[in-house]
Formats: structure tokens, C-alpha cells, sequence
DNA sequence: TTGAAAGCGGTACCAG
DNA sequence: CTGGTACCGCTTTCAA
């Protein structure tokens, strides 16, 4: 890579001094600095003519600022993580920021990398939507002891800013909503990387099903992996018990995509054998056929709140702990219906 | 945010000089450099103490390296982009290299604005995906010019290293297919954000057309955008002319998904009554109702061919242009089927 | 109105 | 074996 032009060059090239092609670059011709409005041409054209551009690093280094924000996600491939990085990125560059999006990929091991990365970079800012919190707690607090504001998405973090979404009061929602559908034997598809994300779900499944009183157990709840894949499995396990459960919470509608298909592969019709709920309401969710009942929570608005958060922190660090709550919608749509009489 | 630790302060912790923390920190003790073991450890000890952690920013100014590499998507809600931008990552994190993920948003003045960011960060190379090739003749040139490596992702851009992918073959063995299954009257739905994207696709749409003799006319070409929804608007156009079209090639999956819906909504069966053939292969493909018939490429492997590409560039500038070229594959599915009897 | 010079945090050469 | 020190490119006082 040939040496780049530098401000050193730009200035000899104009014939006048560094400093002065600092205050040209950085604007501050009209405030403090007064500058010829002829040398002020001069620089340009030397800019122009060598394509010079302000080295970031270096101007980092002097500044103490990056400009950057870091985005940590669990998984790039559940669009609503898409949705949420989208907003996130939206609102850093509004405000002039960049965003480095890193994925780890549900491995824990890249994650920790990832947080040392980004804290050698010297980030101004950290949004981290962590898959395993537990095992991160030292990093976080490494990280807030070097007063970089760090917000958490979708978790809470005892003294940490944090965006939480309306997922508990939407899985209540969701189960009172099939109950009064007439179904009894509720089945989960609970497809996460590790215990801990998603877990107030899970909670919430049995708590509901204990207070009504319907058919309880391990049984109707499934485990699995984050693919879609993993979900068609869940969904043959669930669907081959007996007796068979007429309706399905699954985590995502990434898996409930792929339930669907496990349920007409085995000959059973969704909603009139079936119904299947889940949670994002991801783009396609109104377009697969047939289209999700899921419980909607603005993703985008998610990632702009967290890195409002992250800004409102950099200008007063002294801030007690923010949180926000992004509220979650049930939206009903094809997927779902009354229980089927029973056999 | 509180002052990080420098070198300095973990020299003096430790008792030595900058250049002693330097060599450890960077593991030249056992090569070049020989230290005693004590003095390591006191070092170490001081690190660990004070949480030290090198500053990547004043390291990379000193070595004029960054070890990272750009990545410009053009559409972060396709899911076909993300695929590409994993096998991306992986190869760059296979080299301890770290990848600076942008997304333009199919805006040409974000991309712009993006790549100007990304060559004041002087990355180590940049991996493009443009979405307006034509108006980034420049910014190319430029960076070229700097010999920063380019690589251009699914197009052509002369004299530039590329990955090209087989969607011209692709979009040949889908109309042959088609064609074999007794279709005559073929539209094509083509969401993008420029004329330029998959154009590719059209033309070869068009020439097959006119070579096998079906009715012709941009009738049956419907332009439109991105999103699932305007590609459910786009069927809609689309199956209202008459004749009604028999079979769909749809320029990717998500819209296809969208124009199932459209279909079904209008009361078509899909393959019965209409077949749909689209583009590739996204996970959720094979999962939805029906399942796609879509051309397939492996996308991880353009991320990763790409960077491969930057790398032998950096290793070797003086390289002639690279041309790496990953295949398609026609998948067969059920969204496709033999022509309906003519009414 | 412009310029000289002191760092920002590291690296690596050269001397001891 | 270890330390002194000259940069990397840019910003920003302070003087001229």
C-alpha cells in the first residue's frame, strides 16, 4: 500500500504550516481561527489535487474519541437481530457516529474476543446483546470500570443501562391467548443458545400453565438450537407425543417457520389441527404461508433506544442507571385458531 | 471515561522501560529479544494488576496496519447478504483479522459516505458489494490508487479482483427448466435497488424468451423494490394481466416468499396454478409453504473467496486482477410444477 | 493570520 | 538483557 498523502505534505504543497491545514480540515475558519479566504484555496486545491484525507486513527489518538460505537449480536442469522442492528445504526449515524457491528455467533469464546477487540479499540460506546451473560459479568464490569458506557440489550444487568423489551408480558399475552382459544396441551419450542436468553419465556410458559391448570410437565417443553433446522426437529419430537399438543409457543418466528413445515409434513393442518404463536414478527412473518401470530416489539426502535442510551451516558457518565422499555404487541394473524374438538 | 492504563504506567509499575512492556506485551521474548523470566512475570503481574490493555489505535498509527478489513452490504435485510457477510467474517477472524461491517442501506449517498469512512480508517483492504457500481467508478479508483485492495462482490468491475457467482447460469437453467415444464407465458419479478443489480438476470430472462419464442414484451417484466412487500405488490401487478402469466422467476427468495402470498391471496395454487422459481437459497428457502424452487450459491463462500482475494492482494500487490467464480445450482423444490392445462 | 512544538500510546532501532 | 528515543499523523496551545 503506497504511503498515503498527509497533512504534512498538503501544508508543504500549499506552502503554509500543519496547523493551519488542521483548522482548514476541522472548519474552524469561521469561529476562533481567522484564515485568508486566498490561503484557505490554496489548501484546498493542495487537498484536492494530492486526494488527501485526514487520517482517523491518528486523529483518534490525539482526541481521545473514536466516533465508534460497538454492536455486540449473538447471531446474524435471526433477522430480528438485523432489525435491531438497522436501528442501532441508524441513530449512530444521525449522530455522526460509526457503528462496528461484530458477531459471535453464539460462541462464547468469540465473544469474549469480541469485547477485547472492541475495548482495544477504544470505542467510545458499547450496545451488547450478550447469549451468555453469566459468563461475561467480569467483562462488563472491566469494561463500566473504565467508564465505557455499556448498554444491554434484551437482559437486565444489575447497574447497567439496559433496554429491555416487552417479551414476559408478550408470552402472557400469547398464552391466555390460546388458552381462551380452548387449547389445553400447549407445547414449547424453546430454540436459544444458552439457558439464560430467552428464559423469561420459558418462565412465564410454565407459570401460566401451572396457574390454569393445564396438563403440566417437562413434556410439552422442548429444547433446541437456533436454526431453523433445529426447530423442524423440536417441532417432530413435540408433535409425536401422545397426546399430541394442539398448539405450539415457539421463541422465534425463524422457527416456527420451520415448525409450520414439520407440521405439514405430518399431515397436520395449522391452524385447524395446529396453532403456532412465536415472537418478533420478523419481515416474513406476514408473508409465509400461513402468516405468524407473533408478539411484535419494535427491534429497530430497540437498537436507536440503546444507542440513545450510550450517548445520553458519554455527555453526563454520572447518570444512574438507565433503563428503557420497549413494549411488545400480540399480532394475530393466520396461524393461529380455536383448539380442534377432541378425538 | 476514566483514563485507561498506558505502557508507560505498566513500566513503571513493574519497575522498567516502555520498550521492555512492548516486548513482552507482543510475545518477542523467546525470538529477537531475550528477557529474564522474573522481569516477564513482574511485567505480567503489572498488566494484570493495573488492566492494562494495548491501545490499538497508537499501535496501528506506529505499524501502518490495521488489521482490518471493510465490508460493504449493500442491504442488511436480505438475508442472502448476511450469509455472504458470515463466511466474510469467518475468513478474516481465521487470519486475527477483524471485519468493519457497513451497511449502505441501498442509499448511494451512504455508500459514498461509507467508503470515504473507511479509507480515512485506512483499513487494510475493503470487500465491496455496491449497489451503484456506476457512480463509484471514482471512489474505487481512489482507493485503488492507494493501493488499498479492492475486492468487488457479484459484478465485474474492470481491472479489479472479483467473485463472480453463477446466477447468469443460474437464470439460464431456470427458464430451460420452466420452459421443459410446459410454461410459455414467464414473468419476472425484479426487485432492486438499481437497474444495474441482477441485471444480469434480465437480460438472460429476455434473451431466453425471445430464443424459444414466448409471447415477449416487458409485459410480463415488473421492476420493483427490495422489500418483501413490494415484491407481494409486484405479483399482484403482475398475475392481474391477461393471460395471466403461468410461472414467476423472482430475482430472490424473500420476494418470492412474498409472491406466494400475493398469489395465494388472489386464490392461486402454487405449483398447480402458478409456479415460482427464485434465487438464492436462503435457509428459511426450504422451510416455507411451499418449499422454493431457487438457484443456490454458497454465499459463506463468496465472504470468504473475497477475502481470501484481499489477502493474496496484500501479500502481493503486484498480483494481475483476480477472478474467483463460485457456481450455482439449481434446487428443485415444490414451489414449481408442470404448466396448467390452457383454459 | 500563521507557525513551532508538545504530546496522544506504541514500536523498534541502537547503545549500553 | 534492558533502556533511551525517534518516529507514526494529527490537534492545539502559545508566540510571533
Amino acid at each position: 500500500m503506497r504511503k498515503q498523502p498527509t497533512q504534512e505534505d498538503v501544508a508543504r504543497l500549499a506552502g503554509v504550516s500543519r496547523a493551519t491545514v488542521s483548522y482548514i480540515v476541522n472548519g474552524l475558519t469561521d469561529g476562533r481561527v481567522a484564515i485568508t479566504e486566498e490561503t484557505q484555496q490554496r489548501v484546498l486545491d493542495a487537498i484536492e489535487k494530492l486526494g488527501y484525507e485526514p487520517h482517523a486513527m491518528a486523529r483518534s489518538l490525539r482526541l481521545g474519541t473514536t466516533h465508534t460505537i460497538g454492536l455486540l449480536l449473538p447471531d446474524m442469522r435471526n433477522p430480528h437481530y438485523w432489525q435491531i442492528a438497522c436501528g442501532a445504526e441508524q441513530q449512530a449515524q444521525d449522530a455522526g457516529y460509526d457503528l462496528l457491528l461484530v458477531n459471535t455467533s453464539l460462541d462464547p469464546d468469540k465473544e469474549i474476543h469480541a469485547v477485547n477487540a472492541l475495548s482495544r479499540r477504544r470505542i467510545d460506546g458499547l450496545v451488547l446483546l450478550l447469549t451468555f451473560p453469566e459468563r461475561h459479568t467480569q467483562e462488563i464490569e472491566r469494561l463500566a470500570d473504565k467508564r465505557v458506557p455499556v448498554v444491554a440489550l434484551g437482559g437486565r444487568i444489575p447497574g447497567v443501562d439496559c433496554v429491555d423489551n416487552g417479551y414476559r408480558d408478550g408470552a402472557v399475552h400469547v398464552m391466555e391467548y390460546l388458552i381462551q382459544l380452548g387449547h389445553r396441551r400447549i407445547g414449547l419450542i424453546h430454540g436459544v443458545a444458552s439457558e439464560m436468553l430467552g428464559q423469561e419465556r420459558r418462565l412465564i410458559y410454565r407459570r401460566v400453565v401451572q396457574t390454569a391448570g393445564l396438563p403440566v410437565g417437562a413434556d410439552y417443553i422442548e429444547p433446541c438450537g437456533t436454526t431453523p433446522e433445529a426447530g423442524y426437529l423440536a417441532a417432530q419430537r413435540l408433535l409425536s407425543r401422545s397426546p399430541r399438543p394442539t398448539a405450539l409457543m415457539v421463541i422465534n418466528d425463524l422457527l416456527a417457520i420451520a415448525a409450520v413445515r414439520a407440521a405439514a409434513e405430518m399431515g397436520l393442518r395449522v391452524p385447524e389441527d395446529l396453532s403456532i404463536a412465536s415472537f418478533d414478527d420478523i419481515e416474513l412473518a406476514s408473508y409465509v404461508t400461513p402468516p405468524l401470530t407473533t408478539v411484535r416489539v419494535n427491534a429497530e426502535e430497540m437498537g436507536r433506544a440503546a444507542v440513545r442510551l450510550v450517548f445520553a451516558r458519554l455527555q453526563d457518565p454520572a447518570l444512574p442507571p438507565q433503563q428503557i422499555y420497549i413494549p411488545s404487541e400480540l399480532i394475530v394473524r393466520a396461524s393461529t385458531g380455536p383448539a380442534p374438538v377432541q378425538t
